[in-house]
DNA sequence: ACCTAGTTACTGGTCAGACCAGCGACTAGC
DNA sequence: GCTAGTCGCTGGTCTGACCAGTAACTAGGT
């Protein structure tokens, strides 16, 4: 009948009313808050309450914190760290395997490209093939910018899907797994012939989402994280990635 | 050359160590941290330095602080409650659609569903015929009860998929359609009729996994969702949508 | 008039100390 | 042996203080 009401602590109904200004858009990202000091008389709570609140909005990435700054605590724009964050955690105390977070990069990798392909424009097709000829362009050794522009070419597909939470989901899940390799990544990043594959697939993906085909765009998503990531997997894991590469591809089952 | 060091405050190297405790194993779920004066003395920091730094960690879902008590901080087993939470805002501040979440269900949904199929062992099985005929003989009016099998009903097919991730972006991605909804959502559930469509359509999906039928099960997952959300979406959200449904499904295609 | 250098009033980060309410174990009284 | 009160802890909160920065303002020199 009745619901358990469950103590408030003051620091909660802090963090619950400045939550609610951003998520309304009473606050918006760039905007900043009084300070402290000012909150503190604002909220009717003392400092510590206050800090306790920003430091948890600020963990969660809605806000950032500048010491000296006469402005205050700014809000975000994105909290996309605080999500890989705890994503990052998450994989870490369940063990989650490699295996499993390709294998649902491939799933959800091969979704956003086929999305791409059916609902492009020819501005998202430009956007790939300049994101590309870029990385075609860069010369051996500036790994940075290589990889600036790969994750623009995937941002283009990603924009195209128009699913904006299957791209979070895609940028997340490809950051967990650098986190889970990072020493196999950084090793296979610096070879010169693993920069001109990337290439190339790529340019193969794009094919296929000009010409709007589906089934060869997805495919090609699956079938390159496979090859890149096989290796790394054990026989078991291998299987199960294997199981999706037959999966949903229509037209190879002719 | 150098890289900036960056300043780093002193709750934020608290947090860290205890993370890393807890990501190591070297704290276990279940486990309690000694009370906030006795960290003060170990990390040679002040209380509140502790307390903003266990603050982190609660809304982290890491920690459980239960005042009063003298066992101190329990560290807790699941941190799905904060990683939800900050889905939620993400969803809310990056102004996602109702339907961008169903298409993103559909996808994770019926990959969850085939996966499941294709490894599901016979013990997987009975769990899941054993969670839909409780549901089934579940009373009207019971829509606790009913809303828990459902929940154990999918949780069994998650297992039955053996990827942990695709379990956990499930469970969070329909929880955020819940928040999205809730007020729809809660007449629908009320309604008499949809209770046996759902058991219906359980026993359909539990065929196609029995039968290692890897397209029908993850046609049932896209059919189902489409179906029981259409109605709430506009024009051009259901296009988006119908996208999937004629996506990867070879025998369809015959 | 302009530019530079120092001052100043803020900011967040940290600490110490105090008080409260609540939980749990121990203990004195029935 | 059981109950009821006490006591020592817990976390939650507030205050007041100090520090190291930042940035704007101001006084000096040109």
């Amino acid at each position: 009948m009745f619901k358990p009401v469950g103590r408030s602590r003051a620091f909660e109904r802090v963090v619950e009313q400045i939550e609610q200004a951003i998520y309304s858009g009473e606050l918006k990202p760039g905007d900043h808050l009084p300070s402290e000091r000012i909150l503190v008389e604002q909220f009717e709570v003392g400092r510590s309450s206050v800090r306790e609140a920003l430091r948890i909005l600020e963990s969660m990435g809605l806000l950032i914190t500048t010491p000296g700054s006469p402005l205050g605590p700014k809000v975000s724009a994105s909290n996309q760290a605080g999500l890989l964050r705890m994503m990052s955690g998450f994989v870490q105390t369940q063990g989650i395997s490699l295996g499993a977070l390709v294998q649902y990069r491939m799933i959800a990798g091969s979704a956003a490209n086929f999305l791409a392909s059916q609902l492009r424009t020819d501005e998202h097709l430009e956007a790939m093939r300049e994101a590309n000829e870029a990385m075609r362009a860069t010369e051996p050794g500036d790994e940075d910018r290589f990889a600036r522009l790969d994750v623009q070419f995937h941002q283009a597909i990603a924009d195209a899907s128009g699913n904006p939470f299957l791209t979070l989901v895609n940028t997340v899940i490809s950051d967990l797994i650098v986190d889970l390799m990072m020493s196999a990544y950084h090793q296979a990043e610096t070879e010169q012939g693993l920069w001109s594959s990337f290439v190339e697939h790529h340019d193969a993906l794009i094919e296929a989402i000009a010409d709007r085909d589906g089934a060869r765009a997805s495919a090609i998503a699956r079938q390159t994280l496979y090859d890149f990531y096989r290796d790394l997997l054990d026989a078991e894991e291998q299987r199960r990635l294997e199981l999706l590469l037959i999966h949903s591809t229509p037209d190879t089952n002719a």
